[in-house]
DNA sequence: CTGTTAGCGCTTTCAA
DNA sequence: TTGAAAGCGCTAACAG
């Protein structure tokens, strides 16, 4: 059994409550006193235990955070963001990857309540989650949705401007001369999906381009997924010239998927996705993609969820962040203006 | 306040060490009474609070990593690793991320000591987290060290063969005809740093190459740090031929340096690293690097953690695991086969 | 400024 | 198989 803080009142002959108050460092203690106390603490290496305290004072200082893959860039850069400021505002994150799982997602959440978290930020697996979370409202327990958003939940809200990041791409597309332009996208029950398709769809319109509902493909929205979806896709008859991957990892997979097939990129397929992918941009700039501020997306988060934990904010919030086109070379961009030139 | 057990004792007509037994699904209880008291904790949504559960039994089925930089894709690896087998096997994992920073180091050891996790896997920021370890001695809270060791310290450890993977990346440089290999190093209060120090050595030697001090550089191993040391020492009068970063960042930090002064990689400088970058990889097979097994290093670590929290384990264990080379195009190889079948 | 008294919500121990 | 009593280590609320 570790040192209580019983010993440590023996110790320097106080009361307990006399070592809760330096502890807490309430001002409200004579300067010998609590150099007794402080020494006593020293000596002992006192470490005051966490559970009691917070099962006596219902403060637990931590908070958890609730990603559906760590090892997505997007989310890890999130998670960076959100833990910093959590650190910097004597908070503690508890990270917890659900792996796009409805079922580990529904455990976490209440385990997550069972040890008393003070706030929760997700990112839901897809609007299935609505259930588990609807169940924790009677916990009184603030959230706020990250990145996905989920239909008919009153929480705070970070997320990005889906459908204008995916018009833009696709109309990047167009303006270098794709007609075939197909988009795997991620189930859609998850509202980035939606909101992307949307986008993708206006800027067909824009340009006059018929839907093809052959084009668009729903997959895990990971590296497996986008190659699964991709080698279907190339096999069509009608092969796509360019493919809008919902995320970065899928736009992984089909450049896997590309290289076993024999098509070169940009060459014979044109690739684009949303979400960047940090130090592979820098290595070799290849992907052309709508790049999110994946970090502030947590720190606003943690930030709006501190807010709610102390009692600041009222009215649910609603943050979109917007999202920066950067075009490399696997659109083909850049092809096409050297074509132009060997072409005069 | 949530309800509590008291609640769904009253409403089940049982005592509160009947609910508990249902609730620890200890089989002590009959049939009907245990549907009684389930019933009643669904019908009023009960979730045992954590707090007072850990604070009563002294197990709170937590248990934290302490990594120095999340962001880095070999420690992500890493985290997402471990945090799959404590899922597996009923526990949740804090994610403490240091920056590198001793003092948050420091003090994130000290929160979780407080807060009664079960055990730590701990990646040291360097040699001198020793301190801050040997503190926690008394509180006999199990511990394992992954990556990087800290001498003195009988905590189980699982690493990797750095020396050899030194040796070897050095090795290939030389045997591609590199005679003036820099070596952008890390700090030498860091384990991983001095092993691989010890194999750059080992391998001039080995090929009776004088060892050039201002050919080895240390830096902070981060993006930024590696950028600093290249600026620096691709301006030396004597400019390298070939470039061996620490890790993975630091070599993304070179290419930016490179590609600002104008240098070709591998052309005018060939570039090989510790650690692969998963996404990038793919994307574009560019790096040559030392990959190690990274998810691993997790898995391996909390099982040995796991092991010592149950009391199985009595020894202290060592688990060194092996790297492999993967030969890309950074480091030139392909370049100079081309090279040998353009002049026949 | 300091101490006393009661819990926080659960589990352990011992009886029944 | 079930229950009563006694804490786990701390802090809130009130005295003094």
């Amino acid at each position: 059994m570790a040192v209580t803080i019983r010993e440590v009142a023996d110790r320097a002959g106080v009361s307990t409550m006399t070592v809760s108050r330096v502890l807490n460092d309430s001002n409200r203690v004579q300067p010998e006193t609590r150099q007794k106390v402080e020494r006593a603490i020293a000596e002992l290496g006192y470490v005051p235990n966490g559970l009691a305290r917070g099962l006596s004072s219902q403060k637990t200082g931590v908070v958890a955070l609730i990603v559906p893959d760590v090892a997505n860039p997007f989310f890890t850069k999130l998670v960076r963001g959100a833990e910093n400021v959590a650190w910097h505002n004597g908070f503690r994150a508890i990270l917890c990857n659900t792996e796009n799982d409805l079922n580990r997602e529904k455990a976490y959440l209440q385990d997550m309540t069972a040890q008393r978290v003070e706030g929760l930020i997700i990112a839901p697996t897809s609007d299935q989650t609505r259930q588990h979370l609807k169940a924790l409202e009677q916990h009184n327990i603030p959230v706020v949705m990250v990145d996905r958003s989920v239909e008919g939940l009153e929480y705070d809200l970070v997320e990005g401007d889906n459908q204008t990041g995916a018009r833009r791409l696709v109309e990047h597309l167009i303006s270098l001369g794709h007609r075939n332009i197909a988009f795997i996208n991620g189930p859609l029950n998850i509202s980035t999906s939606r909101d992307r398709l949307k986008g993708y769809r206006q800027a067909l319109e824009a340009a006059q381009l018929s839907y093809k509902s052959e084009l668009v493909i729903q997959t895990k929205v990971d590296q497996n997924g986008g190659y699964q979806a991709a080698k279907k896709i190339l096999k069509l008859k009608e092969r796509p010239d360019a493919i809008f991957a919902v995320n970065n990892l899928v736009a992984v997979g089909v450049v896997q998927a590309a290289e076993e097939i024999g098509l070169a990129i940009p060459k014979n397929l044109a690739l684009v996705c949303f979400d960047d992918i940090e130090y592979a941009s820098i290595i070799c700039p290849f992907l052309t993609v709508m790049a999110q501020p994946a970090e502030s997306f947590g720190t606003i988060a943690l930030q709006l969820l501190l807010d709610r934990i102390s009692g600041r904010a009222i009215e649910q919030r609603h943050v979109t962040l917007a999202a920066e086109l950067i075009i490399r070379e696997s659109c083909g961009a850049k092809l096409a203006k050297n074509r132009r030139k060997e072409q005069p």
